[in-house]
DNA sequence: ACCTGAACACCGTTCAAGT
DNA sequence: ACCTGAACACCGTTCAAGT
């Protein structure tokens, strides 16, 4: 039963921030989707910081976890960078969430530092696989592949970003097919 | 008096929303900064949403400004498109702020409608802009370069957002750059 | 070990009241 | 016309108290 709180706090802060941000995280509506009372939440984690930088580190695990899983399934690099929005889409496809860590670098002046220090990681993850896959196409040295690593990154989920204002996945598609008409993107 | 009051609200609150979005306007700490009290503001705005959704109008037509200012100075359709990102670049020289549109993009989600309905005619004047450089480079037809515009906003606007979370304004010009090298951007 | 009730300072908002 | 004080429900947080 104490596991599951924790878990359930867990799961129910994650979807609160993908929707709302870190402001979106709320005890009182935590408190009544998990069945205890607000003050209760403060036996699991010690504040609304820590809260935060757990969903944001459980958030870029999992990540890291599909990451790897493409990466194992799609040995040919090419076809690894086309799967790679995916990542991105499937957040918008369940009910127009955003990607957690794009979505908190918006808040980010107003963050606690533990949950900006997992802010970067989920960045820094994701630029780190996209380079690896760059090396294996031979796109270029290891400081080329860095730099156009984070650019991908960065367009994509800029991407993520706009089409949520939208509330418009096809536009997600769209600028994903510009990037790589663009050159951005390899095809 | 009165007319200074209204200005006064109107550039303190953009001020916080640029540093900390829109949950980040606080009446009592802008009536502390105007000399008011915060019930005062509601003489001059009817809530906070109008209050935002004021300072995402004022915001973006600045903008709209600024890039017939561009245009206007830089008749080579190649050179403007050289300049566009220097206004995300201006935001983040002042204190690391944020382009207040995009910023309000990640909050998106919890706006209020009159705020919401600002931030997307924003993206819209960004996106106009664009694609009239775009077809003055003959680089397609209407519909290629409206894409491409989009894609173009999208990717800057993106690079903002990375490039704050590092506070590192040469992440933001090198990201630019790698969207030049791709092709993303023309040179 | 896990949870609660009551209190704290803070927020947006309202409203009757002041000049 | 413009501003204020006091109150409202809401927030994160604390803490003594319950089982």
């Amino acid at each position: 039963m104490s596991e599951n709180a924790r878990e359930a706090i867990l799961e129910a802060a994650k979807i609160a921030a993908q929707h709302f941000g870190y402001s979106g995280i709320n005890f009182r509506s935590i408190g009544e989707t998990v069945g205890i009372k607000n003050a209760s939440i403060y036996y699991h984690f010690p504040s609304k910081a820590e809260l935060g930088a757990a969903v944001a580190k459980r958030y870029w695990e999992d990540t890291a976890g599909v990451l790897e899983a493409i990466h194992r399934e799609t040995p040919d690099p090419r076809d690894s960078l086309r799967r790679y929005p995916s990542i991105f889409r499937t957040s918008l496809e369940n009910g127009n969430r955003l990607c957690l860590s794009s979505f908190m670098a918006a808040e980010y002046q107003d963050l606690p530092e533990p949950v900006k220090k997992e802010i970067v990681a989920f960045a820094d993850i994701n630029v780190a696989w996209l380079a690896a896959r760059l090396i294996e196409l031979e796109l270029g040295d290891a400081e080329t592949c860095q730099r156009r690593a984070r650019a991908i990154y960065t367009a994509v989920a800029g991407a993520q970003l706009i089409a949520r204002t939208r509330a418009d996945i096809g536009l997600f598609d769209e600028l994903v097919e510009s990037y790589q008409e663009a050159g951005l993107l390899p095809v």
